[in-house]
DNA sequence: GCCAACGTTGGC
DNA sequence: GCCAACGTTGGC
């Protein structure tokens, strides 16, 4: 199957594209969306990634990863001291899973939202969509590359 | 901090 | 299965 690509978001002040770099791997845990989760359950070793801050000053894309291990437990479901904790999720029958991702690059700047909204080609991104609140999302070929693209010609 | 847009829960 | 209440997300 071809590699897909996906757009993740991550509050900055909890796990920002500057952490990702510094550890060079990180498991996307703390997902508690099934539609969320589920996309993640579909994610295979070598997609893309376009890394999304969100609540952030300003929100936007602020560089690409790799998924780097598909689906797994997401062990903070098990953990009574995480945010995270589900008491209802058995080791037996976990309930969410998720994927670890790689870094893969920092964008020289953030995409941010209001800028993603004046680009013509680009108008169809789920992200884009008033009231999608998914924080684990697929994105199309065309509109990763093209942002990929736009990014690197921005350096200067 | 506000609040719209969702998703989830639980009473019936 | 309906739907009101509640919780969460995330832009602003």
């Amino acid at each position: 199957m071809a590699r897909r690509y996906w757009l993740m978001k991550s509050e900055p002040d909890v796990y920002s594209i500057d952490k990702l770099k510094k550890e060079h791997e990180c498991l996307w845990e703390g997902v508690r969306n099934y539609q969320a989760r589920n996309f993640m359950q579909e994610m295979k070793m070598g997609d893309e990634v376009l890394f999304y801050h969100s609540n952030a000053e300003p929100s936007g894309i602020a560089g690409v990863a790799k998924v780097s291990h598909e689906a797994l437990p997401d062990p903070t479901q098990f953990k009574k001291a995480s945010e995270y904790f589900d008491p209802t999720a058995k080791k037996d029958a976990p309930r969410w899973h998720c994927v670890k991702v790689q870094f893969g690059e920092k964008f020289p700047r953030i995409l941010t939202l209001n800028e993603m909204k004046e680009i013509p080609h680009i108008q169809d991104m789920l992200v884009l969509r008033k009231g999608q609140r998914l924080s684990v999302m697929p994105v199309d070929k065309v509109h990763f590359e093209y942002i990929v693209e736009l990014m690197r010609r921005t350096n200067g």
